[in-house]
DNA sequence: TTGTATGCGTTATCAC
DNA sequence: GTGATAACGCATACAA
């Protein structure tokens, strides 16, 4: 093998071209005979040439605007952390000429989604990276632009069709499997478990019916249906019944609850709970590493969290838009998050680590 | 804030001078005037100044040739993993010009390690990166390579002194803590648990003693070494006991034994056992991906396995030697990899994400 | 249809 | 002490 990596200027010469024709062979520009077409994907394809990115980069220091369509952080503080990852790469890559502008909606009304993507469908967007949490409400989005040629990805929330650049997440369903085994395997005996869906509007949140669905199937699987009572709980607080309420009735109806799944990220308020009527025979699985979770993680109140690199999610969106814009580098158009299995005990690791 | 980051270019018009003027500035030439170089100084600062990484990487394209110093993965296939990771970090990093040469030692003969370090060391190498499993045979290394100013990584067992570019790792005793909460978390009646080590020179190998450390104080910070009674075993086979007859042993003294901590990546063999001897009240936690450790977790006789990236360590490792010595990227002199946890539904994540 | 020249931002060499 | 200037590999406008 030789030493050094071949340049359009070594193919040039074994071709007998000069750069200009090899450049135009490259990037199929035409413009140049079928015969010397050929000669020149022949020794490249033997060179096994590889542009240098470097310097592609450098010369095509273009500017390129990103969009950045996500939730508000101030309506649910489970998007700072996105958030911060695509500011992250933001800032590593503003050198290559990426500029992201950030447009924040409120993720409790479907118009104010509607209302961002407006804007966003009418400038004009290098590249969008999107978290579609409003599953209809997106797909006219996509489907301009895909029909502009806009590269988009997609993160926290799936949606297929349309073909995104790149999806990136959260396998809700499995989630709810590895709680159910999480629960499981700290609790041997017959009793019941509670998977609480809690604040939320359950009909327009296909994943956590999904979290719901793994966790059920975890023990449907192991013929384990029969040993373990899953109750399935939808807490929200009104003017006549707080949650404490509803809950203080789950366990007066099912006394032998010795865990609780909750789908979302407000483990917080099901620990405030059990530390208020000091229950300490259920464990509490919840998601996410939200600064209220983590003080009852410290407490031992809850036991485990998931957490799916959120920011990692928002970083590796942006990279993803990058790589496609700047580097010319194709990327796996799916790219599912490790579901990391968060405790007390090595909880720092995953707070201090920079992605 | 302006549109556009601000190049040598900026600074010098600002400054009235010349770009190499600013160069020999910013690079601690000298030969230029006190005067000069505060004016310079100030503007670079006041205009946050971010060297463009893609050009200084293009300029400066000379091959940096690296040494790998690890274990043979035939010998013990844990090192497989930083193995390949060193390989896809060389990869990825070929084209900025980093070459790695391999040095594959007998992690079983201290003369190996020597033979290939001395090799190593008969040469020269831009940076190094090393595993530095022998202790007391590193150090003349390490302060050979300093005298040298060879920048050089470690990784998989930290040596503090003689101050690596950056140490990659393992925190073996927060990962034996981790340990006793797991087990702890699945057993909460009074019971034995047995520390594990297999087929180790103990003596020589103080990280697994680290790990055992970290479990037994989990259990005393919580004033339950009176409820679990922790078991040290050094299970050696020779040719008067196999590890199995050991074992036979351990349970026969302790029958109430809930729990098995293995301290290195050899739980299969106990896994094995267990199976073969039909033991299904006793949660058996280990160490790495390893093919046969998967096989066991698979079906459920492994509960989990606690992992720290060792791709990632080698990956990371090339990585930091080439942020230093191309892209002059200063990084943190320690980067502890997360510890994760690993079990049978949320494992394929951890396989087959990249890095 | 092909070749040449210029520039991206940085480094380093050279002449003044 | 200082300022031009060539080079890195690639892309592209323009000349031939």
């Amino acid at each position: 093998m030789n030493n050094h990596t071949f340049r359009i200027k070594d193919i040039a010469a074994r071709a007998n071209v000069s750069i200009g024709t090899v450049d135009r062979v490259l990037h199929n520009r035409g413009r140049v005979s079928e015969e010397v077409r050929q000669r020149i994907l022949a020794i490249a394809d033997e060179l096994n040439y590889k542009p240098n990115l470097l310097a592609r980069a450098l010369v095509n220091n273009k500017t390129y605007n990103v969009a950045a369509l996500i939730p508000d952080p101030a309506a649910d503080s489970y998007w700072q952390a996105p958030k911060a990852g695509i500011e992250k790469a933001e800032e590593e890559l503003k050198q290559y000429g990426i500029r992201v502008t950030q447009y924040i909606f409120d993720p409790f009304h479907v118009n104010s989604f509607l209302e961002q993507a407006d804007k966003i469908a009418a400038s004009t967007f290098s590249g969008i990276l999107v978290a579609p949490i409003f599953y209809r409400q997106s797909l006219a989005y996509f489907d301009k632009w895909k029909n502009d040629g806009i590269p988009f990805v997609l993160f926290n929330t799936h949606i297929p069709d349309y073909e995104p650049l790149m999806y990136i997440g959260q396998d809700s369903y499995q989630s709810g499997f590895l709680a159910g085994k999480l629960l499981h395997y700290g609790c041997k005996e017959k009793c019941s478990f509670v998977v609480a869906h809690i604040e939320e509007d359950i009909l327009n949140s296909s994943h956590l019916l999904h979290k719901e669905q793994g966790f059920v199937d975890y023990f449907a699987k192991q013929q384990l249906a029969g040993v373990y009572n899953v109750i399935q709980a939808d807490l929200q607080s009104t003017a006549q019944n707080t949650i404490a309420q509803q809950l203080d009735q789950l366990f007066a109806e099912a006394p032998d609850i010795k865990g609780i799944f909750v789908t979302n990220s407000k483990a917080s308020i099901v620990a405030e709970y059990l530390q208020d009527r000091q229950i300490t025979q259920a464990h509490l699985i919840g998601y996410d590493l939200m600064e209220k979770n983590l003080h009852y993680l410290n407490l031992g109140i809850i036991e485990f969290l998931i957490n799916q690199n959120p920011k990692g999610q928002g970083y590796w969106g942006i990279h993803a838009l990058a790589d496609y814009l700047i580097f010319q580098k194709k990327n796996n158009p799916i790219k599912y998050l490790p579901l990391d299995i968060i405790t007390k005990e090595n909880l720092h690791y995953y707070i201090e680590s920079d992605i």
